[in-house]
DNA sequence: CGCTTCGATTAGAGCGCTCTAATCTGTAGC
DNA sequence: GCTACAGATTAGAGCGCTCTAATCGAAGCG
């Protein structure tokens, strides 16, 4: 930057406001000073800019999986969100280890992030924001204490799930969980409570929202029990991904002898030979609204906020009337 | 951190090597600073460390697509071997526009990112380097001037893939290729080759390694086209699920009426419900590999290195023999 | 008991930028 | 010609850390 100022024959100062597009500088002094710049294939070292300004201009997002497409649309809604406004985003990957969690939330407290948004968190710990170093934290999925939280009624989704499968005669219905996961205790309640009201025995089995558990599950289950269910339905997409396949590998037909529900209508549930039925919550767009919770949070807002989305079912081809009841109806 | 010398009363410095680990610290005051920086909930500024240090121990990685399951794989690989040596991993997403992967690019470099790797890039432009500040620049998937890269033989894949077909006794064989994407130009060049020696007609038609491009692709040319291929070779696996859906829709059956071929070997491909026929290009090991370069690089190596790795064929359920052929080896 | 040695500790100068407050320049008004 | 004023420019003090070189103190030795 010195170079640059002597070179052009200016302050640091005003190399400094030029390079920050300053309003108050002469059109002269600006042309000057930028191809002097240019000429020296000098850049402004951000690590120097964020320390004297003490602020990043960067949002950390952590993730957990990123082979799971929820958080890729998740993602999108971030970014056009953040990029409008002059962010940049640092993308950190947990791999559904609370503890890489932590640690990646301490890590961006150190590089005094602007905010942080944790996508699908799978800590049970509720004391994440204790390493956050005092920057606003907002989860998505998941309420945390003394951060935002933008949600969808995953109790309600259990429910409509659930509820579905028995409008279509399913009276034995298995529900895969996801163990920690963000939402999983609200999906299985809203799933336990439908079983409960409609007096059907609940069955549940655990899984942690990955395609291999939820695979191996299935693969247990298959060993272990003689009378299957006749709808399965999963925490998530991506475990009913898991589902899908070892009911392929076992020979099972879907939607004919089991019919499956996942949660998320991620953008691979919709694939037409996928086709999965599935609870919409607006992955993209929880991501917008949780940039507009960072947005407002850095414009002073105090007080933590939750907002809540509603959920949507959408039937696809993965589910259908049990035998008997198609019986039933013809 | 002052305060927390004045508290526990030392230095600066001693504060500083202890938050180092540094072995030169006795064991009494290492304890002594551990606890009163805990208590008064100190952490150090990693703007402040970076600028002091002049390195920040962290790699940013561009992708471009965060939907395609071809990063996620590759960032597996990087990832695992970046946590063994101590460094954190910066994701960016360029959404496949060269401009923004430009701006990732001089984002990385003014934050003064250790090194830079960049996953499949889709800038044609070859100066991408110009902008990474001196940084180490390590290229997956496609060469740029004056960076390090990790690639795969892709003209020899594009030849498998062809090889492949021509076997099943196909003949009309169109290419769906990717545009400017990585590779896909070797891609291109290794199915001309291949159609060229087996005397038959090449017939490409354009894409860009997204899904939804491949699907509209597909549309367009049953809207226009009367005579249909009876076998696609699409330019990756993202792409070969776009053109799967499409034909689906068109109630064309796979592989009974069109065989398809991706590339890549996505996990996606794997499952059962796709089971896609494809290319593996060992994803996950370039990853790997783009790490150890960067490390080698930072332990000093001068010169530009490229390491071509072999790709492989893994036929699974998207192709078939000809109807034609079929009846022949009756 | 003074001298060396070596590990533990510290003072103080940067790292490269931004910010505040002060200074400079040029124009306008009287 | 002098003051006023607004816009353009600059000096210089941080931002919070690390690094080098210097200092301190406790053994160890003859």
């Amino acid at each position: 930057m010195q170079d640059v100022a002597n070179e052009a024959g200016v302050s640091r100062a005003l190399v400094s406001l030029v390079m920050r597009d300053s309003p108050k500088v002469s059109e002269h002094r600006r042309i000057l000073v930028q191809q002097t710049a240019d000429r020296l294939g000098y850049r402004p070292n951000a690590a120097a800019r964020n320390l004297a300004q003490s602020r990043s201009n960067t949002i950390g997002v952590i993730l957990n999986d990123l082979h799971n497409p929820f958080f890729a649309d998740a993602v999108d809604g971030i970014q056009a969100e953040a990029e409008e406004h002059g962010f940049h985003l640092l993308l950190s990957s947990a791999n559904l280890n609370p503890e890489i969690e932590r640690k990646s939330m301490a890590t961006f407290a150190e590089h005094r992030m602007d905010a942080i948004i944790v996508l699908g968190s799978n800590a049970p710990h509720e004391d994440l924001v204790d390493v956050s170093g005092g920057a606003p934290v907002v989860s998505v999925g998941r309420t945390i204490r003394d951060a935002d939280a933008v949600l969808n009624d995953d109790e309600r989704g259990g429910e409509l799930a659930t509820q579905h499968l028995i409008e279509l005669g399913h009276t034995s219905i298995l529900h895969l969980d996801g163990g920690t996961g963000a939402g999983a205790d609200a999906r299985l309640r809203g799933y336990l409570q439908t079983m409960k009201e409609s007096e059907l025995q609940p069955w549940v089995i655990h899984g942690d929202y990955t395609e291999d558990t939820a695979n191996k599950a299935i693969a247990a289950l298959f060993a272990t029990t003689e009378k299957l269910p006749t709808a399965i339905f999963a925490a998530n997409d991506f475990s009913a991904v898991g589902v899908l396949e070892q009911l392929r590998s076992q020979g099972v037909s879907v939607p004919t002898d089991i019919s499956v529900v996942g949660y998320d209508n991620t953008t691979f549930a919709g694939l037409g030979h996928v086709s999965l039925t599935t609870v919409n919550q607006q992955t993209r767009q929880m991501g917008h609204l949780a940039m507009r919770c960072v947005l407002e949070r850095l414009n002073g807002r105090r007080a933590t906020v939750t907002q809540v989305l509603e959920p949507e079912l959408i039937p696809r081809r993965t589910t259908a009337a049990t035998a008997f009841n198609q019986r039933k109806l013809a």
